[in-house]
DNA sequence: ACCTGAACACCGTTCAAGT
DNA sequence: ACCTGAACACCGTTCAAGT
């Protein structure tokens, strides 16, 4: 990443905008002329960067997730408890990619896990094993937060299996076509839901709106 | 419908209009100026009689929907909220199925939707209509909650979508060969934060003793 | 190669004006 | 009350023209 160093290029300067503006406001609209005011830079400019308006969301939410999390984001007391567990979330997400990239891992996972009829004890026991080690990740994401007591008493193995499910229902989204539109702002808000029904509501009111720290 | 007959009042042409482009093809685009010719109607009157292109479509479809799914559930008064939203979010699910089944309804999903690549914008429309149907049934799912006041204020479109995801991630899982033992107890649980995470900790459970501030 | 900004073809909504 | 159609403020995309 490109620290405020030297003038950045138009390329640059579309998605710093566009994250600035999705972080102020994950359901902002990010119009070509938007986005194109906000970086100071014509919309032709734009497209010459970003083909497609799909294109330019495709690659922001690429960029956002891209954060390659190490596992030990979660012991970040710097970092509110709410925001460390999104941001392992969003981890878990990444590697599914976007659009067509996520439809091709989807596909792979398809003709590998469903497509075989009847599923062999083979596909039966490396699904196991898939699910297993997700619920041990998000487990231990889990009992760390419940050591600093940011977690209510509460059954964690449920509470693990719930955000595994709703990460699965997001990367299958990602892979569906018509959903790209407002993947960015349905998924922030999914996401946070889905981690204050986990955290409980006290630790809603730690941070404001649902964007965390996109970095231009 | 009907060709030709007795006049029809324009509300009725409008309607009759967009459902007949809607017949001939479910991934038209219904424009304002596309019904409003069809109907031989002006822009104006079928603004007049639908404020909104959201109203026009909203209509037609629970036109078309409301002998299909007559969901009314939610309504029961007798039944707790939580219980009923767990039903009609249960509904929803059903259709899947369990083991092979699920499978079976997943692979025709995935042919369809997943695999052509690159996807056709009529697939694209056909499945953001999809969602879109999703998203009104428990909208209004949520709606009814709402007017019982068993709904705390927020983003109720934020909330569907979010419920959606649970029950896409879910209807996935039925369709992954893994241990389908502890499968209903997981959904179970799982659905249940998520209805939770919407309704808010207050239909939970009457154990919370604690400070549990639910802001204005 | 990169960038500009006008132009095009749409979209949904508003509204003064008619009947 | 119902209807008209122009006008407005957007949208995404294209493209001749510049540097």
């Amino acid at each position: 990443m490109a620290q405020s160093g030297e003038p950045l290029g138009s390329r640059e300067k579309v998605l710093a905008a566009a994250a600035a503006m999705y972080a102020e406001d994950p359901t902002a609209s990010l119009s070509v002329r938007a986005v194109a005011a906000r970086a100071g830079v014509s919309t032709g400019s734009l497209r010459f960067h970003f083909p497609t308006q799909a294109a330019l969301r495709e690659t922001l939410l690429a960029a956002i997730y891209d954060h390659a999390f190490p596992d030990d984001v979660i012991t970040d007391v710097a970092v509110p408890p709410r925001e460390r567990l999104l941001a392992c979330l969003r981890a878990l997400l990444a590697p599914v990619g976007t659009g067509a990239q996520a439809r091709d891992a989807w596909r792979r996972l398809h003709d590998r896990v469903v497509a075989p009829e009847p599923p062999t004890a083979q596909v039966r026991a490396a699904v196991g094993e898939m699910g297993a080690e997700g619920s041990r990740r998000v487990g231990r994401w889990l009992r760390v937060l419940a050591e600093e007591g940011a977690l209510p008493p509460g059954d964690d193995a449920a509470r693990a299996s719930f955000l595994l499910t709703v990460v699965g229902g997001l990367s299958f989204e990602r892979a569906v076509p018509s959903a790209e539109d407002d993947l960015l702002a349905r998924e922030s808000t999914t996401l946070g839901l889905a981690v204050d029904a986990v955290l409980g509501p006290a630790a809603r009111d730690v941070t404001a709106g649902g964007a965390s720290d996109v970095r231009p």
